[in-house]
DNA sequence: CGATCCTTTGATATGTTTCAAGCTTAGTGG
DNA sequence: CCACTAAGCTTGAAACATATCAAAGGATCG
């Protein structure tokens, strides 16, 4: 994977110029599936004969809306991507983030009806799956289909966590442990040093993922910054001191379950 | 399925004359993952023929603890259970609850530790399956496999809401939805109407599957008691107002997923 | 029938929200 | 290249929902 060069360019720029060919994007999907369970060179094949659609969305583009039957399943190859549901009162709750090569609609997809909307947070490049080329790819390649289930329980393990982090932490231990698990799984992608990176995110949008609201969270950020955890400058955010912001953010990377093969909770140490 | 006598007798009682024999249990665990995805006679023979132990668990016994493999995977024959986290300042958020009849550990069972404790919430009997057999039967049963896997999105699903519940909606929202998810589910289940049942929970576990207090829940339950949606007697509910309380607790079945077979949104009419 | 767990209630404390305004940055078009 | 605009960030003051503390009253179980 190509070595992204240090710091300065802003993160949409970086989404834009992609560095990876598409092919190139495929196969770190594979290889992200492959972590969670063994593939047969057949079973590759099956998902590089996917039939897709590839597209540039913009920012804030919604690719399934609540209450409608998915009819495409996305790759993200580029940029990043949210779900997140609306209450009544017109308040959003952001339920997960999701990074280049994920899968981001087997939620969605293997049931009749979206129960929530998928939205690009950033601008992003996508491969469009048709959802009925999808149940053809899990019916007859069941290792597949056992690494997407897998893949999926991974994602219910991340909600469980945000579930506990947003029902029983108080607002600094909510931020605190939002910017661990970016910054976790941003290097477990390849994506950055853990130690440096581009937050996608607007304020508002972060206060949408820990139910809080987008003052509150400016001033939790600006704590962090004088407690020395983190240091920011626009939107880029410096872990300053990791073991501060982990144990502030009672953040144990256990749910995010890279035991095998990844660098895991050893990413941690300095 | 046995039909309930209605009101009176307490919900502990309820569960520990089960009304139905093991392999009735077992049929019934089977007709819900139908519901998911179709099976053949012989996949159902395949469910029928897991080894497993039989066990009577008092109240409160752990199942699963975080940071275990998981060794067994089991199913709720009767009483219910409910999956937990705690966090380093002992705080506990609940993540689900279960009724009888549900596969309780699929989140866990095919992933390589656990990331959250499983306990019964009462008295319950359970069938213990030891993961290796069902690693078998999911890998030899691909209908079976994809019957779990929709049963754990489903799951995945109800944390989203959650999510939201715990995120974006105040206490008597909060609260109200609560009890209307417990309604329709056991309503399902055929183990109540949902207009009468029995909670099987104190109001601090009430508190910890909604990120509140306690004392909070007594004041809000006794609320919603005062606005007529809700009368209460001892631990057994009885919804006086579906419509208000559904409203108050910006209640939509859809994320339960009920649309196949069941009676799903109908069943909310009166 | 004592002991324990659960519920209820009141008084007070506090974290977070709300409201409101000014400020900064990024993007756009003249 | 500057002015304009919209979006996001920052800050302060006041209001509010919920937490905390504390104690008494009920229920349930051995």
């Amino acid at each position: 994977m190509a070595e992204r060069a240090d710091a300065l360019p802003p993160f949409l720029e970086r989404s834009d110029t992609d560095f990876m060919g598409l092919s190139d994007s495929i196969e770190r999907v594979i290889r992200r599936l492959e972590t969670r369970r063994a593939l047969s060179e057949e079973d590759r094949n099956a998902i590089r004969a996917l039939p897709f659609t590839y597209r540039t969305l913009e920012a804030s583009t919604y690719m399934v809306r609540e209450g409608e039957p998915p009819q495409i399943c996305t790759i993200l190859l580029s940029g990043f991507a949210y779900r997140h549901k609306i209450t009544e009162k017109g308040a959003r709750q952001i339920l997960s983030l999701h990074l280049p090569g994920e899968f981001l609609d087997l939620q969605n997809s293997m049931l009749e009806v979206a129960d929530h909307n998928v939205q690009t947070l950033t601008r992003a490049e996508i491969a469009a799956v048709p959802v009925t080329a999808l149940h053809r790819l899990v019916t007859e390649h069941p290792a597949v289909a056992r690494a997407m289930w897998i893949d999926t329980l991974v994602d219910a393990a991340i909600f469980r966590e945000w579930l506990v982090n947003v029902g029983r932490r108080d607002s600094h231990s909510r931020i605190a442990h939002l910017l661990c698990e970016f910054a976790l799984r941003l290097e477990m992608a390849g994506l950055a040093s853990h130690y440096r990176y581009e937050l996608p995110m607007t304020q508002e949008q972060i206060a949408d993922c820990t139910g809080l609201t987008p003052v509150h969270v400016n001033r939790v950020l600006k704590d962090l910054g004088r407690q020395g955890l983190i240091s920011r400058e626009r939107r880029s955010v410096a872990i300053a001191n990791w073991e501060g912001l982990s144990h502030a953010g009672d953040f144990n990377s256990r749910y995010l379950h890279y035991e095998e093969g990844g660098p895991g909770e050893a990413a941690l140490a300095s």
